[in-house]
DNA sequence: AGCACGCCGACT
DNA sequence: GTCGGCGTGCTC
């Protein structure tokens, strides 16, 4: 006998409330109600779409009954139902924000209270329902043959018949766009009974107006192959298996997801490809649309609402096998996945730090582990974490060691830069300069520093220029006169004399792109100079403007930040040169000697046009650290035994968890006392569990003040993943903060395997 | 996260 | 005297 259909049903809402609610379902809703549908419900003095999870129990409560089922339905299966479940309760956070982070934004109806002006002039509230993401509908027209006495209309309605008779139908926006707007004519058209119009659901597909020659599979090398190979076998297995694929930059990396996909929709499964920023997806996209004749999905946050909506339901509905997106792509629908690629793995920005603070690089394999899929981690300089888990047989091991074509490693001179502060460019890299000039080659300068001048420091008091709402100093930016906070955006105009003492000697130290720029306006003042980073990108097109200009020669050297270092091809570039590598070095961070390493390396890649490799110059004013010794010989084996050693001995991943515990608020008597008594709770709860963790704090955060607020943190190391995270639950169960004091648990990102 | 209730400063 | 600031509590 089949089970009868709920009364009372369990639904997650999308609250900062660590529960899920209960309610009765009337009888005429019973049927439709089941578990991945949304519904409507109230709550509280408002009306909210909330997540049926699955048949409730009938608690003491007294239960309210939903309004309404959303969906015919379910929006999401089962087996995604339990990995949104797993994120919810790995990161701490409610399930029904974690669902609604997976689903495309702006689906959702909620309830608004809205003032609205009555007949008498008073003013009534009421209650308004907004939201809710439509399918789009489109008109297309479709020519017939023209009645009796009917002839034929001149001018442009005649060239759109003309048009439509050669195809089957053309939607309206084809037309449009091959005529202008026509709306009178096309209706003329129908009035005529020249054409006809049916309206027809459409997707608003991103890339629809763009048209993809077909290209093959590249031949691969002997270490592509191997890894094919290795990748192919694993699939076939259909278990979990997770790699790492390292491969140095230009070895050919993307020819290998390529292929190790075709193979995965060959057996009828899916694919998924995850890329750090939307920067770099079209120029994947593209790739991947030469190369494939089947359904490709997009999803980022650069898409519209009704875009990104759109995206998700072809998915959805299976007709999509391949989905290429940033980090909130891990939760994409996709049924049957065989493959998840995650390129460049040790990007930072597969950290999603509001909301839900996910790692889409950790979630990869999380989920690869559910779904029984391949995980590719790609990355010419992996993790420190991947690495690791690697020598511990964890995940398994791809090398592409050699560029494609044999192309060989950049020379790379390091220059020494101790007690030459002063000199934005040291003898060997000026002349490089000048002789790559000379020679019609392409330089590339990199500096991980925007705006002119770093501080403002008087010369008489000794006052140095600060944000008021954030500890930092303030950077000139020549161009805009201004000096600028670059955490919160707070700016004033560049003042005369000094702010505290008004005597006039105030110098501007420390360095940033801007003034590189000017500088080489003066050394080759016949060079052709252009600068990349946000302060030049920043508007809509800002990115390809530049890089087309690199590409198409008028550019003779590219001034830029950690943005020149990333995935953009400079294929006429011969010369790289590192103004100073020790910028990253200095941040407060476990993680600053990793992040210098993968950036410099990154760069170096940058250099070499044909068959010729290019020269770098890398000046340092520490040519000795670990990190930057290691980059510039290519080491990377070396580095990471280093590294590994550096983090045994101070005991940070991958040889202890961390989680931290970030509180903020206005007024910092109260967050510190929040902090404290949020550590003495730690100390109780850590003697009852007998746990191991350490608890370092609190402390102010490396910034103390941010944006306005105070910030107070906690951080919890442990040996144990398992220790550290029932700690943490324990304590966010236990905790009873001020309301001003805000809570954000950060589970640190590190290997998940 | 909203939303309303509630209790203290500067305004028509 | 009220408008409105945000601190506090609640949501099946």
């Amino acid at each position: 006998m089949p089970a009868s259909p709920p009364t009372i049903i369990e639904v997650a809402i999308p609250v900062r409330i660590d529960q899920t609610f209960t309610y009765r379902v009337p009888e005429r809703l019973a049927v439709q109600a089941s578990a991945g549908k949304r519904v409507l419900v109230p709550f509280g003095r408002r009306k909210v779409t909330g997540y049926v999870l699955g048949p409730g129990d009938a608690a003491a409560a007294e239960l309210k009954e939903i309004i309404e089922v959303l969906d015919a339905e379910p929006l999401i299966t089962p087996a995604e139902l339990a990995f949104l479940r797993w994120v919810a309760a790995y990161y701490l956070f409610p399930l029904g924000e974690v669902l609604k982070t997976a689903l495309p934004a702006g689906i959702n109806l909620t309830s608004r209270k809205r003032q609205v002006a009555a007949a008498d002039g008073s003013s009534v509230t009421e209650e308004v329902l907004a939201g809710g993401k439509r399918v789009k509908t489109e008109l297309f027209y479709r020519s017939l043959s023209a009645p009796a006495g009917v002839t034929q209309p001149r001018g442009r309605g005649g060239e759109i018949l003309t048009f439509l008779g050669g195809m089957e139908e053309a939607p309206a926006h084809l037309i449009r766009q091959r005529f202008g707007p026509c709306a009178p004519q096309l209706k003329r058209l129908r009035e005529l009974g020249l054409v006809t119009a049916a309206a027809r659901e459409v997707y608003r597909d991103p890339f629809r107006e763009e048209v993809f020659e077909h290209d093959t599979p590249h031949i691969l090398n002997d270490d592509q192959a191997a890894a094919l190979a290795r990748l192919v076998a694993a699939g076939d297995t259909a278990a979990f298996a997770p790699f790492l694929l390292h491969g140095v930059t230009g070895s050919g990396k993307t020819e290998v997801y390529l292929q190790a996909i075709a193979h995965v929709l060959s057996r009828g499964k899916t694919a998924l490809v995850l890329v750090p920023e939307i920067a770099l997806t079209p120029q994947l996209v593209r790739r991947f649309k030469r190369r494939f004749r089947c359904g490709i999905a997009v999803l980022h946050s650069g898409l519209s609402d009704g875009e990104r909506f759109d995206e998700w339901r072809r998915i959805r509905r299976g007709e999509a096998e391949i989905v290429i997106g940033a980090r909130s792509a891990i939760f994409a629908p996709l049924e049957r996945l065989g493959i998840i690629v995650v390129d460049e793995e040790h990007e930072g920005s597969y950290k999603q730090s509001e909301g839900v603070r996910y790692h889409a690089r950790d979630l990869a394999l999380v989920r690869g582990k559910m779904d029984k899929a391949v995980v590719l981690l790609g990355s010419a300089t992996p993790l420190v974490t991947s690495f690791h888990a690697v020598r511990e047989g964890r995940l398994g091991y791809l090398e592409l060691p050699r560029r494609v074509r044999d192309l060989p490693m950049p020379a790379v001179e390091l220059v020494d830069a101790r007690g030459k502060r002063g000199e934005t460019f040291l003898p060997p890299l000026a002349a490089a300069l000048a002789e790559n000039l000379a020679v019609g080659g392409q330089s590339l300068l990199f500096l991980n520093r925007r705006g002119f001048a770093t501080y403002l420091v008087c010369q008489e008091c000794g006052f140095v220029l600060r944000c008021p709402n954030c500890a930092v100093t303030l950077t000139y930016h020549r161009r805009r006169e201004r000096h600028f906070c670059h955490y919160c955006d707070y700016s004033i105009p560049a003042p005369s004399v000094c702010p505290g003492c008004e005597s006039p000697s105030i110098g501007l130290l420390g360095r940033g792109t801007e003034r590189v720029e000017e500088e080489v306006w003066e050394l080759l003042p016949e060079a052709r100079v252009s600068r990349m980073d946000r302060d030049t990108t920043s508007g809509k097109g800002g990115h390809a403007r530049i890089l087309r200009g690199v590409a198409e020669g008028r550019i003779d050297i590219l001034i830029g930040t950690q943005m020149i270092a990333k995935g953009h091809d400079f294929p006429g570039v011969t010369l790289v040169g590192v103004v100073s590598a020790d910028a990253t070095l200095n941040i407060p961070d476990f993680r600053s000697a990793e992040r210098t390493f993968q950036l410099i390396t990154q760069v170096l890649g940058r250099a070499g046009r044909g068959d010729a490799a290019g020269r770098v110059i890398v000046q340092s004013l520490a040519p000795d650290h670990y990190a930057i010794r290691h980059a510039v010989s290519h080491d990377v084996a070396g580095f990471y035994a280093e590294e590994l050693a550096f983090r045994r001995e101070t005991g940070y991943p991958p040889f202890a968890f961390l989680a931290a515990l970030h509180l903020s608020g206005t007024n910092g008597a109260v967050v510190e006392q929040g902090a404290e008594q949020a550590a003495r709770l730690l100390q109780q709860l850590k003697g009852r569990l007998r746990s191991r963790v350490e608890i370092l704090g609190p402390v102010t955060s490396p910034l103390g003040k941010l944006r306005g607020r105070f910030r107070w943190q906690i951080l919890l190391k442990a040996p144990a993943r398992s220790d550290l995270h029932r700690l943490v639950s324990a304590f966010r169960g236990a905790i009873d903060l001020p309301a001003q004091v805000r809570l954000v648990i950060d589970i640190d990102p590190v290997e998940m395997m």
